[in-house]
DNA sequence: AATATTGTTCAGCA
DNA sequence: GTGCTGAACAATAT
């Protein structure tokens, strides 16, 4: 969005699925970006904020398979367009969803829309530090993966990041919040630091990733990079958690 | 044809 | 009240 459609003028947006642009009564959408231009960006854990020059902001969560197309003519429309802005110098932008699990809502400020959803610090923010990480996973009873995954505690980190993190530190994912030491919760924040970096770098794409990662082999049939393992599969809070019973124990230490 | 998949929300349990 | 888990949801691939 950075890259294209800043500071170009909104002539229109079409509204294709009322299931992801909910909370829209009287197209007040429309009223709300219509003649207005992007001029800033911002993101917290999963959504994307684009910031209008009314001082209001779009924003963008792209659930599981959702992206941003910019394209000209409209033969080079995505086939799931789900919400699509025209601007005035012929471009259009395409929020594509093949499954539209996504959400695209106005807001005051960043501000304001992490406090109503309840969002905790984002997984990058300089202010979270390896003390403040401790300190927001203390007393949890639950297991890590699952706090990893919470948004209320930490925004940003979905199954696979969490997974991931868990491979390279060597903890199964049903391990306790309780039973792990500071000096444990420091080397996670530190890989979890590490493996978004990665994943930003390579951007997001699993074929892309370095081999000795979990999730180019992150599949029911998969084997561990690093000795061969067949990956073991369980649940927890209800995703598929993918784990070495080799490198992180065959059951949870300390459950 | 049935199952797995993703994140969020919400019901219900401890 | 709070923390936590699991079901439900949509749409697609396998």
């Amino acid at each position: 969005l950075d890259a294209t459609a800043l500071h170009q003028q909104i002539d229109d947006i079409e509204v294709h699925s009322e299931r992801i642009v909910a909370e829209n009564p009287g197209d007040h959408l429309a009223q709300a970006l219509r003649h207005r231009r992007f001029e800033r960006t911002r993101r917290h854990g999963k959504y994307l904020f684009a910031g209008l020059d009314s001082g209001e902001w779009l924003v963008l969560h792209f659930g599981m398979t959702g992206n941003l197309q910019y394209f000209k003519d409209m033969a080079q429309e995505p086939e799931y367009d789900q919400f699509l802005i025209h601007f005035g110098n012929g471009y259009q932008l395409a929020y594509n969803a093949p499954r539209k699990l996504g959400e695209i809502a106005l807001a005051d400020s960043v501000a304001a829309f992490r406090q109503e959803k309840d969002l905790g610090p984002d997984a990058l923010d300089p202010d979270l530090d390896p003390e403040a990480f401790r300190q927001m996973l203390e007393g949890r009873r639950g297991m890590i993966k699952s706090a990893l995954m919470n948004q209320q505690i930490l925004a940003g980190i979905g199954n696979v990041y969490s997974d991931e993190t868990l491979f390279q530190v060597g903890i199964h994912p049903r391990t306790r919040v309780k039973s792990l030491s500071g000096e444990r919760m420091l080397k996670i924040y530190e890989t979890m630091h590490s493996v978004l970096e990665t994943a930003i770098d390579r951007r997001a794409r699993p074929e892309q990733f370095p081999d000795s990662y979990l999730v180019p082999h992150r599949t029911p049939d998969g084997n561990c990079p690093l000795c061969g393992e067949p990956l073991k599969r369980v649940k927890v809070s209800g995703r598929s958690a993918y784990y070495c019973p080799n490198r992180q124990g065959d059951e949870p230490t300390g459950a």
